[in-house]
DNA sequence: GCTTGACCCTGTAGTTGCTACAGGGTGCAT
DNA sequence: ATGCACCCTGTAGCAACTACAGGGTCAAGC
């Protein structure tokens, strides 16, 4: 399959595709005579792990190792456990930071009531931290 | 006051400063003879406010927009209101789409009970969206 | 046989919001 | 005079792409 059907086939932009040849994410597929890269099951479902990871928030160091792990069945897998935990801890954290984030610019948008910018407690309030409740 | 004393007055790093200055978020202070940045209670009061909202999350061009209102005092805060609020709801959006994201972790994760990754159920789900709940 | 259009190639530069040097100058204390 | 802390400019790096520029390939239709 050539790069275009990849790209449709995975919903991954061409040059994403070619980025992470670059990259060593990839392996790099076989040529045609007209040196167009030529795909095979296999990349498809690499791309894939690489782009569900991806969405999941893995970064690409992490889908690195995720990937190797993967590619060494026989090995313990409780490294993949361990970069998954982990993550799920990361996200959990920005969720409340987001939370105590968003707490906050409820706070703020709420006192705005209109008139002139001179008067608007919005525009007080991002100049002033002291305001604020402290979550953030 | 000269830069160092500014950064630390502020928690912000002297080569964001800089680099606020470079970018025109900060104007160009005056210069003392040995071409050190002088600063004032503007520039501290300016920078503050551009390290809340960047705190809070705008992007530097909201931040751009926000300053020019506050520049303007005679305008109407209706545009503030709206970047704000519009803001609030990119956040919104964000811990929805974390917390979906959280919660297909923490079911993949669940899955693993140790062993070697060929039998490891959080690479298979990795690598095969058609596992997860369909929410992220 | 020739053009048109879709597709592919490489290589480089841009995005966001900083951060980290390298290589140099300044100012004060010992 | 010699440290040392501080300041200056300019450039390059980070993550994870994305967007060209400038060119080659291939099948269809006239
Ligand atoms: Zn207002
Ligand atoms: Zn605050
Ligand atoms: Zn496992
Ligand atoms: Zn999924």
């Amino acid at each position: 399959m050539k790069i275009g059907e990849l790209s449709r086939a995975t919903g991954t932009n061409i040059e994403t595709i070619r980025y992470y040849e670059r990259i060593g994410l990839l392996p790099a597929p076989a040529r045609t005579d007209a040196n167009y890269r030529s795909y095979g099951d296999a990349h498809r479902a690499r791309l894939r792990f690489v782009r569900h990871s991806r969405e999941l928030g893995f970064t690409i160091d992490e889908i690195r190792s995720l990937l190797d792990l993967s590619d060494h069945p026989e090995r313990d897998c409780a490294d993949a456990d361990r970069i998954a935990s982990a993550h799920l801890e990361q996200v959990e954290a920005k969720i409340a930071q987001l939370s105590a984030l968003r707490d906050e610019l409820t706070r703020i948008v709420g006192r705005c009531r209109g008139g002139l910018a001179g008067d608007c407690r919005v525009i007080e309030a991002l100049g002033d931290h002291g305001q604020c409740g402290g979550a953030h």
